[in-house]
DNA sequence: TATGAATGAGCCTTCATTCAT
DNA sequence: AATGAATGAAGGCTCATTCAT
């Protein structure tokens, strides 16, 4: 039930209303903020409302919920905004690809530098989709959100093989392990700041060629 | 004034005394199995100590305060107890192999076949290494359980490589992707239990062999 | 210093500015009734200021503190409101009646007409009264308001002894009484709209006039 | 769900186990007596565990909490007390009846005398049920004990009429009218505590009476 | 060896209301 | 005439842990 009523009040309105105006909008973007950080650094159960008021410099949790109607709208919120910018970084990358395999490393070194340029983002998301894979509260709509690079990776792995760049392999599962190893980056950066990410890079982009390539490749 | 500790009480005469009796170590043993199925099934956050008193059929919570110093003894033990039961699977598999590429697959079969049988101890141990990695609150010798598969298999890929049967890559880095491409099938059984585990440990050895294959395999 | 009282700042310029108004009473109207809806659905303690700006439609609860003065204000002028409908209906018919007998059948004919007409007012009615009644917070104006109808039946059942017409029986208590067996109508109508409201209706009748019978009638 | 783990845990063993210890009952019996003075007095939306905790002379409501599974659990034990103590009043006054207007004069009588010596159990009651009726959150069970005495009172109407004792009326009707008396006399009661009991017995009675006298009778 | 009893701190959410345009 | 923004207090509940047998 949905009550006491902040600016979140309903999903119709608040497209309308709430994005319109400006001290609203800078308030919820400062607790989004404030949310990925602190779930990238104490993870997404060690995210309390008041340690995100804390680093937002909020007098009260309070005022979380006022702007957001739940833990639940706040962390679709994160992800929504965690993919808005991925997306920005990611998507112009990639659309200038014209192959598979073009498209395919493209997308890892879109992480690689997304990652590097907006570490708490990319930290955040992984956190999120692990928490969300065990407790299943996330909304559907922000379920396929996650799951919409895996779906997009397997599709284009599919197509590679259609097109005769990429060997074989089972295109479902190669998705799944890629993804894997991308987020194997971001715990690992996560981990240790100080990490070499160039080396992990290199290694990535490897591991994925020789995992896709085709027999002439070979 | 010094009061009621438990066997738990120091780490000295925990040895000693504890595992003297039979009775204590079957408590133990009971509620560290029902830690794992308890992380294996609600996550590392989701197993509360009321939790894993439900499993284990106790009455009430104290029972594992009174067996165990505290959360973080009683995630080493959980740790312990897998990883003395993952050994057995995988080492005596692991020793039959005399080249680098043979342990290596063999590590991998290893690990598919545990999970099979032992679904729940890897999930937990997957489970709990990841929550450890952000939340530091695991003792640094623990850690170094968490991480002794990592130390070990970094260190088999250097040997293959100095032996030439595997290519170039950064040992270190491909350890990392190496596991985490376990745990990625971990995770996809754990959420799924009607899982394809075959064509995911097919897809595993393909990628990894991949991976490794030296200038003449290619 | 002295801010943004609304209109509902002071009990005398209320009358003067508000009421003049056309938009303001509009708004005022709405909001009692999205209260009187709220509190026969939800019960007075469900009826939060988010719940009935919810169903008023507004989109924040901002505008019911403009309007009202706080809670016991709203609730006031929702009994003020309910009571002049209810008035409405039971004021012609009571009046046509010359015999106490007859003005008491009227009230209660009344009364299930009302119900089944307005049924959200009564059953608000019932239930602000009855939570009045042990929480104090009623302004004691408005409680006298609540209990205007048993004044009035009390003094009705008087007349009626006194006339000859009715029978014995302490007035003061069956006043009590008679109202308690309408409220309970207004319950087991609250509670399940599919009533046969007929069936209780000529119970009530039935009921009432054994109770107030006289010795010519018996 | 069901966690951390007072002696509340389980609803099977509790019966067992809980109510064994001595300390514990008398705890949880401490409580419950607390409880019900507080939704005497304030109600059972008033009723929260702070207040409890507060007559109980409790450091914290985590006591409450330790004891009971929840609000909901602590409600229904407190109707189970009523109840309990309510039938040790009732049942041997009206199983020493004969005729079914001496076994409906015998219940209402009962209920005076214990509204007299435990005047906060019967308002608790019907205040407990009143909320419970809007607010639908009483477990199945509970609820079922709530109407327990309507379902008696009906088939004692029944039998009367059929045995000829009582005149004509909709039994399932006058059971809820007869109920609703009955509070009635409670509602005053809870409302001013030096209310003239006696009167209000009496014309309890005679209302009652005339309400289902048979013709003879009349 | 086991437990019953208790606890302080923290969780998210909801409450009516106020400050400032 | 209306709103956007913010708030302190309280709500029930769960956490791992401790005191006392």
């Amino acid at each position: 039930m949905q009550v006491n009523r902040g600016p979140a009040a309903d999903d119709e309105d608040r497209r309308e209303r709430d994005r319109a105006t400006f001290t609203n909008a800078a308030r919820r973007a400062q607790i989004v903020d404030a949310a990925i950080e602190t779930i990238a650094d104490l993870g997404y159960a060690g995210a309390s409302f008041a340690r995100i008021a804390d680093r937002a410099g909020l007098s009260s949790t309070r005022l979380i919920s006022y702007h957001f109607a739940g833990k639940d709208d706040l962390t679709a919120e994160v992800l929504r905004m965690i993919q808005a910018r991925f997306a920005d970084v990611v998507r112009p990358k990639v659309a200038a690809q014209t192959t598979a395999r073009g498209t395919l490393n493209a997308f890892l070194d879109a992480n690689i530098e997304f990652l590097r340029t907006n570490r708490s983002h990319l930290v955040s998301m992984v956190e999120i989709a692990r928490s969300a894979s065990l407790v299943r509260r996330i909304a559907p709509a922000d379920r396929g959100r996650t799951g919409a690079d895996l779906a997009g990776l397997e599709q284009l792995l599919r197509e590679g093989q259609r097109s005769g760049e990429f060997g074989e392999f089972d295109p479902a599962v190669l998705a799944v392990f890629v993804l894997s190893l991308r987020n194997a980056v971001v715990d690992a950066y996560a981990r240790r700041p100080d990490l070499d990410l160039d080396a992990y890079a290199r290694e990535l982009r490897q591991l994925v060629n020789r995992a896709t390539a085709g027999p002439a490749t070979r």
